[in-house]
Parts: structure tokens; C-alpha cells; sequence
DNA sequence: CTAATAGTGTCTATTAGACATTATGTG
DNA sequence: CACATAATGTCTAATAGACACTATTAG
């Protein structure tokens, strides 16, 4: 048989496979604290409770795992997070009680302002406190998935500048240095901090945009991100 | 309905889902080389062609995915790697004949001595050298996979020990240090080198076996790794 | 002027790079 | 002893930590 033939005549429910589902980690910063977005599931299993905004590929639709992440976070935020990357992927016969079944993760980072409307609009959508999980049931392993996102979002945070996508487009170093304490669990040293901002702005990944922000205080400059400044990396970490 | 309910009419295969497979990229090091273990596939699609070890996963058998690949590779190999790490998950319509196709790549290493008979004797089976794989025709995407793979161990490289899995249990400091600068393409300051594996040895990571190399030249030590090796991230990398 | 936050200067500690030097086996 | 490779010593450069100091706004 030729490979023509072949794949006229496969079958892909011939084998059973895992249940295949893409769940989406969004976080953002807001009022001093980082969040994630939940969803309250409305159907069964494990209805009632909260999780991440996820689900099945639409093979017509998607034409990639991260077309599926990003419609799914669409629906509950209405915009395309600007920081999309992989986490990790679980597959095993206990997570589901539906059966053996695999989810590919991805943490997005999002600002708050950006989609704090239509959050607000989507009933069954929240942002909830980092801090405030224990509070809550969670579905699936989903709590697991969210420890191993902040964990991965932590290592970002000692060795780039990633973190900056929670926040708005333009911000400070300060709202900047905040975040990656808060990721850190520590303070850092406000020089090494900013020495780290200046290279990043010598190299041009790093903009001053020339605005400041207002208040009954010493004003503070403004920067953006240059695209590129997603895949720095530094040669030498924060120390913990 | 209940949840009890909802779960007894569930049927798994109601809705399309991608075609879903795991794959490993075991790597070792023989004859100063860095190689890839290869399969050449005896069925459709890309028959003929060559392709990373892996396959479906068996719900019957397979607890997890790391189950699975572990079962790909022992096949092949003889042995479970002592290294395994999740690489990265591709999802799209356009890397599989058969259709929308998921795969959730491994990266493991292996001493080429451990496996060394049991690769020949599987005549579908071969080691390449990366630097030959060129010449070959590969299936599906795996030689971007391929390229991932390796670009993921060189960040090993420059972090981390992990790349001393692909030596024997025993091996000295100038083969690490040659397996490193094999990764990075470019040599690696003895000093820099050994100092960060004192750091290791006092730390109780790397083990001085108290044995040593023979042959017309001053015996080197030979170290072997302690299991808790496989976590320890440098604070600072080497450079590149 | 005061309060509050933004931003800088400077010293130390750690660790990588460069390169020379010494040590220890076999034949 | 000669050779080859293993292992060490030492200086410089880069960059993080600590902490004190100066700058700039609103009110």
C-alpha cells in the first residue's frame, strides 16, 4: 500500500486516545497583588468549581495549541494577551475522572486595565489573589498547574523582564520592581534593580517614553517594552 | 443529572480530537559526539524516513506520559534513561499527513555504553551524530524537534550538570568539560570550569569516586553524580 | 518646608574569563 | 627524561548586594 492509499483508508478514532484538552494560565497585577484568572465550571466533571479558562481544540477552527489557548482567553478577556509561552503539558489516568486525559498549559501575562471591562461582563470569570486560592475549590489539578505557573513566572523574574506584560503598556520601574518582588516573595535592591533597567535601555529593549507619571510626589519616567525585550535573558540571576 | 450520571453516558470519542502521540529525543555522547537516537519508520506516513522513537499512548498500560515515553525508549534502548525532561508540546494541522496532530516531546540522555548492545541489536535503530543529520531525511517536524532539543541542553550547558548524563556513571572533569563545549560550540576556560565543579563537589553534588583514569598520561579523578545533581541551577552562567 | 517617592553613588562580595604554572602518570 | 594530560594559581572584569545619599514633585 502507498502512503496515498494509506491515509485514504486511517481511521484516527481507530485507537483509543487520551481526552486532549489546552488550559490557559492568565495573570495579571493589579492593586499591589498578582491574580489569575478563574472560571466557575458550568458543566460536569467537577461543576461548581473553579479552574482555568481552557478546553477542547476545534480541529476547524485552531490551526495550532496556541490558536486554541489564545480563543479561549479571548472569550473571557476579549483581547490577545501580549505574553503567550508554553508552561508544560499532564497527562495521566487520575487527573480527570473521565479518564485518561493530557492538557497542554500556557501562562499568559495580561494587564489588568486591558481587559478589566469585559472580565467584569463574563459572569462565570475572576480574577482571584494569589494569595486567596486556599480559599477556594479547585478542579482537576488545576492548583498544582497554578503553583508550577508561579513557580516558572518566579524564575522569570530573577533572570528577565517578563514579568513587565502584567502590567499596563506604560509603567514605571517602581510598579516594575514591585511585581518581581511580589513573584520573588522578597525584597530586591533597588540599585542592582535599576542597573538591570539600564542595560536593558542601553541595549534599546527598554524605552523611556518620555511621559511621567503624576502625583503629589517626585514624578516617575514612563517606559514600554521593545518586542524583542521578551527573550532577554541576563547572564547573571537575582539571588534568592 | 448528577455527576455520577453525566460520567456513566460520557463517551470519550463524541467529539474530534487531535491525533496524539509522545516522543523522545534521547541524546548521548561517544567517540567526542554528540548523538541522537533515530527509528526508521517501517509504517505510513513519511515510511522509510527517519523519526524520533515514541508512539501512542497505551491507556491499558501507561500510568502518565512519562510512562509512555520511558516504554518508547526502553524499547529502543534497553534501559530507562537516567535523565527525563518534558521538552515542549507541537499541536498543529500541518505537521502530520493523518491531520491535526498533537506530540509532547521528551529530551533524555543516556551513557552510550549502557545501551550500546541492545541499539545494534534492534535493526530499525541508530545513533546519529548531529552534526551528520543533514543527510538524512527526517520525518514529520523532527528535526526542528531535534534542533529545540539541542538548543534546550545547550541552556543546560551553560546552568546546570545535566548534560554529564550522557557520560557513563563515572567520568572525569575533561570529558564533562568537552561534552559542554560540544553543546555551546566553543571552549570553556579550564578554571571556569573546575571552579564551578569544586563549588558542586563541596556542595555534595558531584562525588569524587576516589578511582581514576589509566593510560601514558597523569590519572584523572573520576567523579560520578549524586541523584540530587539533576536540580542544581548556577546562579551565574557561563558565557557564551 | 515637609512628606513621599524617584533616582544615584560608592563600596564590597562573588564569580567568570584569561593565561601561566605546576603535577603526575607511562614509556 | 619527554610527553601528554590533569590540576592549580593568580590577575582582571563584570555584576549583584548593601546602604547612604540626593532630587523632585504637590500641597
Amino acid at each position: 500500500m502507498n502512503e496515498q492509499a494509506y491515509l485514504k483508508t486511517y481511521d484516527p478514532k481507530a485507537f483509543a486516545s487520551p481526552i486532549f484538552s489546552v488550559d490557559g494560565l492568565l495573570f495579571t497585577y493589579h492593586q499591589k497583588q498578582l491574580k489569575v484568572l478563574l472560571v466557575e465550571r458550568s458543566n460536569h466533571p467537577d461543576k461548581g468549581k473553579w479552574g482555568l479558562p481552557g478546553g477542547f481544540v476545534d480541529l476547524d477552527v485552531d490551526d495550532n495549541l496556541e490558536d486554541t489557548v489564545v480563543r479561549k482567553l479571548r472569550e473571557k478577556t476579549g483581547v490577545r494577551p501580549p505574553y503567550i509561552e508554553q508552561l508544560s503539558t499532564i497527562g495521566n489516568r487520575s487527573r480527570d475522572k473521565r479518564g485518561w486525559s493530557v492538557t497542554v498549559c500556557y501562562t499568559a501575562l495580561v494587564a489588568h486595565q486591558d481587559c478589566e471591562t469585559h472580565v467584569d461582563s463574563v459572569s462565570d470569570a475572576r480574577w482571584v489573589e494569589l494569595d486567596k486560592l486556599a480559599d477556594l475549590k479547585l478542579a482537576f489539578d488545576h492548583r498544582e498547574i497554578i503553583e508550577a505557573g508561579r513557580e516558572a513566572l518566579k524564575q522569570r523574574a530573577l533572570d528577565s523582564i517578563v514579568p513587565a506584560y502584567t502590567l499596563p503598556d506604560k509603567f514605571t520601574l517602581s510598579e516594575l520592581q514591585h511585581v518581581h518582588e511580589v513573584l520573588l516573595g522578597k525584597p530586591i535592591q533597588k540599585t542592582s534593580f535599576r542597573r538591570r533597567m539600564s542595560r536593558l535601555e542601553e541595549a534599546g529593549l527598554l524605552i523611556d517614553t518620555g511621559k511621567f507619571t503624576a502625583g503629589p510626589r517626585r514624578p516617575a519616567v514612563l517606559y514600554t517594552l521593545s518586542p524583542s525585550a521578551v527573550d532577554h535573558i541576563f547572564v547573571r540571576n537575582l539571588e534568592l
